[in-house]
DNA sequence: AATGAATGAGTCTTCATTCAT
DNA sequence: TATGAATGAAGACTCATTCAT
């Protein structure tokens, strides 16, 4: 009956109801940020948002959809840098504005990795978080529209090959830092990730032809 | 010096026990690729292995170990494949090739995929994966490898820039590839992830620098 | 500062959250006193108290707390009673008081047998009875203390020789007694431990020097 | 048939069999020293007599039968030390000698303590101790039995009040530093219980009545 | 609407004992 | 007779979920 609240059963008054279904998720959140999901108990949550043990059931039908919920604020929160990230274009040069951009982009990555992976340990989970993504605001491709338009326009300014395919190129930096990230988070103490970027970036911006007739 | 069971309790057996311990860690590899790792218990395996609840631990200190042998093992399979999936240095052409070899990768990523984010899930599990995959015939690096080799062959045969970095072309190939994968995991029913791969091996090879003084 | 629970977690109803408290601990009290200390399972606990399986970790941090809270208890009411056997100071003969006084002690020491056998077995659960124990109202040396004072006001009476050292009395009176009951738990069936508690208190009193000059 | 094992499964080649059984027994009691009873698995026990698992019921009916047959070796081996301890009757004086006396007890009791409280843990291995020990050359009053006679004989020498009972002394000392025993068993650290002995021991011999027309 | 005690199914793990070789 | 792998019955403990107040 009431706006806001679809299928969960919601709090009926609108306000207070809506606060305390905000902490829950919130208090969630914090704890996907702490520790392994799997070591979150429901009680856990509750408590961390100093409410009682039931009250969980009282703004969703399991468990699993407020974590959903939260996860979905989480990565929202995340991709939501990709704006901070990315340099104006037309400024510096294309091989410093990219490894810029991919320097931070491997940071968020690095935040975003442990909710990816552990996402899909439960197909249930996944499901839901995937239903309340596709609800947010912006949805899935908040990490990839931004980057894909910074390049079209670097390409409208001639400082990238027109012809070069943007999602392509997209595809190509988020995945090497994407696998960045994974190693960095594999490989515990180790020097860095980041130290390969710059090279990632040069190579992906001279290509792998011979330069013919040239030194 | 022996090939047999050497840390782990049980299987004096040489025979008939490390065929047991062997069918163990198959019906344990068997369950994983069907279902998720948090759901299948200690019977479960036993149960797949046909043989009654406790012989786990005849074999193994813990499921935990057992899984990662398992893991261990389903991983040595697949990064094994990578071999077959390398085209020759020299033939056909260098587009033709990495695409071809993408696509292989992409094949062997989606199957890594579960195991990988898996494997995030429980601390104690991974080191004993990482444990168990150091003492494996290759160990960790054994998917990229044989592509750096494959270009820097390349490289040697005048086919690629030789001044482009092989290290930084892997990544690029592999962290595209394994995205793609993601991607082609999330969108469950979707068309195929595999139609951007051309477009990237294409992107790759040309470069994002404009094309100075050409039609 | 609170009666109520303090370090353990549950029973915040402070009404009927203590009464289950209670009624676990009573439940444990009853089956230590009726079997074997370890065929006591943490369901037979539960079952006993007519609650479901899981209850007790609401109550208690482990079997074993919830043990060790039954075993102070019992062995606090044990301990109690030596007050109701000490004979008043005075009154009737040395021996007399002596003698019914140990008849007290023995019924007590033999209930109190399987209890303080049954403590050595486990050393986490013993840690955590001493640790019940010493919040109990009295603590352990709840036996030993009457005693002494019964023989030092005897003493003042003129009763029991001054020079007498009661200490050491009480110990070779609870020593004797206490060997007495395990003697007597030893020999099921046997007549009865009670008949030579006579003749050591009389032999106790009159000492072991030979009597000089003396009928 | 064969003469020597009577109510177990025997090794029937009278010697290598024999041999076994009482490697299997002292594997055992070595364990029994070593650490709590209840830690204490049938493949331990094989293990410790470097046999395989199974041989144990070659010779034993169950683990209980030969845990109960190595306790009982144990307690005769410490029983047997009373001999080494007990004084010449007529040396020195009574109270040196039974001083020094209960010092060997207070000893031995404290080895044979955990055995004591060990055996009260389960009935059925308490049942078979008791029909081990009857089987052993002495029995049980090998403790208990030679203190008597040395009391008998120091009261033939007019050492020692020829009214007073023998055994109501004996279980008078035996009793107490039994319980210093336990006391100094539970009170880890403690100083020494030992050194209550002298005047447990002077207590006994003057007894508490009051000395009549003396200093 | 909030509470939080109670529920009970489900998990891993241990170990005495058996039995084919 | 010795072996030691296999068995399977328990046991302690966890935790999502319900529901009377």
């Amino acid at each position: 009956m009431s706006p806001s609240p679809q299928n969960e059963r919601g709090a009926e008054n609108g306000d207070k109801g809506a606060a305390l279904r905000s902490r829950l998720v919130g208090a969630a959140e914090q704890l996907i940020q702490e520790r392994p999901l799997v070591s979150i108990t429901a009680r856990d949550i509750a408590r961390a948002a100093d409410v009682s043990g039931g009250v969980l059931y009282n703004y969703f039908a399991s468990k699993n959809d407020l974590l959903a919920a939260a996860l979905a604020r989480r990565h929202s929160l995340l991709a939501a840098r990709i704006d901070e990230i990315l340099p104006p274009p037309g400024a510096a040069t294309i091989e410093e504005n990219l490894t810029a951009f991919c320097r931070g982009v491997l940071k968020m990555h690095r935040e975003m990795l442990p909710l990816a992976t552990e996402l899909h340990t439960d197909p249930d989970l996944f499901r839901k978080f995937i239903g309340a993504i596709h609800r947010e605001p912006f949805g899935p491709r908040q990490v990839r529209r931004p980057i894909v338009s910074y390049l079209r326009e670097e390409q409208q300014l001639g400082r990238i090959d027109p012809d070069a395919d943007a999602g392509a190129v997209a595809t190509l930096l988020l995945g090497s830092t994407f696998m960045l990230a994974m190693h960095s988070q594999m490989g515990a103490g180790k020097p860095g990730a980041g130290q390969s970027l710059p090279a990632i970036v040069r190579t992906l911006i001279r290509g792998l032809a011979p330069q013919t007739g040239q030194t």
